[in-house]
DNA sequence: TTGAAAGCGCTAACAC
DNA sequence: GTGTTAGCGCTTTCAA
């Protein structure tokens, strides 16, 4: 079932059928009729690998994230899909499991595969940069949430910086003057980042830090990290996380061992995760403006599908603070 | 950039090139030699494209859901693409947004860009037929979780119907009189087992029907059923429902409105995302073995694929009973 | 407006 | 073990 067959069933050309069915060039209203009708007689759909092998383009965008079972990049991803379809693209979703071998295979894949353009969140901060950055090199690429140094490409995320300032203050102005930070091993710029943040805005502040704990980006170190400041001796005022996942989890293990929160312990987030509202207690955390960062992604990166070459751009959006229990008025106070 | 640059600076035909760097038909170690440097000097990758159109095969597989936000389906499609990347296969995913013209237009897609099978949960059990029926019959193709009727696929998932018994004898055990059963419209197979069985096991068990309230897969629509068990008067004796996200949705109703899990109230969720654990309290769920309904999917795909035609494999796994607080003790207790 | 024909980059016969 | 060559299905010059 191919062109051909259509061209025969309505007595035309090859080519007039490629024309009629793809509206590229005017055909008379008649055999644009007869072209239609023998393509829905014969249920025929075009060989979309042919037209992309001749045309050198496939409408497609690939994505790569560290995970897909984090709801930070599941949001990110569904803003995406959404704005990319808008633009008439499919997305070719790919996930690195935060192993930069992975990672790197997963990106020659998509450039074999002849991507039109490719969004990445990098694994690490160095560990990612020969692969994203040949990467860039072969395609239009834009880096979100996590960009890797040194790479010749858009950047579109949230402001880090101002994020921790939202923290700070606010815990600083219930009153805390030890806090901790959870964090992931210091090996991208988000993460890099928020830990900065978070030390420049506490020395601001004159809260003192506790300690700096960095595992990854899960609700298992969370746990553990609780584990480990319970285990060294008096609690700081407040513990600060540097995603929700991690939240989560130090919540999980203050409700095991009889931690109040936020009476004996206040507790914060990173992401607004739909989870964030719904732990014990409700998690007070950052919210980033996900479709916002995902719909500047797919413009960035259709501005770099065009003709003209644009300088990088890197645009940090405005996070926003989401209080919740987790540091407010206990339910029972 | 193309095997034939390849081909002269190592000073051999394309069709060396082709079978050196692909491993197709064995080669000279001298000539591999060559080839290899010849390719890496030149920063050489092949087009994928051109590669499958000529082979008609692409190795990759598409994959259909409703939701990429749903952790029940993200759980899915990582085990899917995991057990894919090992049988050396990409994963091309599509979110269908729970809309079935999506979804048509998913499936036209895929089979446009030659994927070489599909793995689809379906939207709707009538809505979603005409499409994946078409779908199906154009390239191989395995159904997941839900299935829609009549069409000729193989499909694997829970067994809705034991996990229905494990709930209703559970609560029936703790001595439960009414129950009311929270879950989506009537629209697909899973759902319409999952009320059929707690239907039929209520009745075994002598457990009084209190209501059936059908909504939506999310949290958003687990709160305004709760709502309306409390205006609709005396709450019964336990909620049962059909997801996680619903569960949670019921949970933060309770804890806002005063009622106390479990102890005036006793919830039951379905699936056992990550979430589940981490609720206030934590959530009583059917957990699902997502890992085998993906490695299953993927191995009976792969042997669609293969030469051999086989009847449609139905294989409905064993789900377990995962006991939380939630219809436990009470911490205070 | 339509058709003939070239060719996108690769691989699989088929020869040697 | 290697080269020659045809052709996957489509789009797009070019000519009519």
């Amino acid at each position: 079932m191919t062109i051909r067959d259509v061209a025969e069933r309505a007595g035309v050309s090859t080519a007039t059928v490629s024309r009629a069915l793809s509206g590229a060039r005017p055909v008379s209203p008649a055999v644009l009729e007869q072209v239609t009708r023998a393509a829905g007689d014969l249920g025929y759909s075009a060989n979309g690998i042919a037209s992309a092998l001749r045309r050198s383009r496939t409408d497609t965008v690939g994505m790569v994230v560290p995970s897909i079972a984090n709801p930070f990049f599941t949001a990110l991803v569904e803003g995406v899909e959404h704005a990319l379809q808008q633009a008439g693209r499919q997305l070719f979703l790919c996930s690195s499991r935060s192993d930069p071998a992975l990672e790197a295979q997963r990106l020659r894949s998509l450039v074999a595969r002849q991507v039109d353009g490719i969004i990445i969140s990098p694994v690490h901060g160095v560990r990612s940069h020969d692969a994203v950055s040949w990467a860039a090199g072969q395609l239009p690429l834009v880096q979100v949430d996590r960009y890797v140094a040194g790479v010749d490409s858009d950047w579109v995320g949230v402001d880090d910086h101002l994020a921790l300032r939202l923290v700070v203050d606010h815990l600083a102005d219930l009153g805390v003057r030890t806090a901790a930070f959870v964090s992931s091993t210091l090996t991208n710029s988000s993460t890099e980042l928020r830990v900065a943040g978070f030390q420049e805005h506490t020395a601001r502040r004159g809260v003192a830090v506790d300690q700096v704990l960095l595992g990854e980006y899960s609700i298992d170190w969370g746990r553990e990290a609780m584990r480990r400041l319970l285990a060294a001796g008096p609690l700081p005022d407040a513990v600060a996380c540097a995603d929700d996942l991690i939240a989560l989890g130090v919540l999980q293990v203050c409700a095991e061992t009889g931690v109040s929160v936020p009476a004996d312990l206040l507790v914060t987030g990173f992401d607004d995760i739909p989870y964030a509202a719904l732990s014990d207690p409700p998690l007070t955390t950052v919210r980033q403006p996900q479709d916002r960062i995902a719909g500047e992604a797919v413009r960035l990166l259709s501005a770099a599908l065009g003709p003209d070459r644009a300088p990088p751009a890197r645009s940090a959006l405005a996070p926003s603070l989401v209080v919740r229990s987790s540091t407010g008025i206990t339910p029972s106070g």
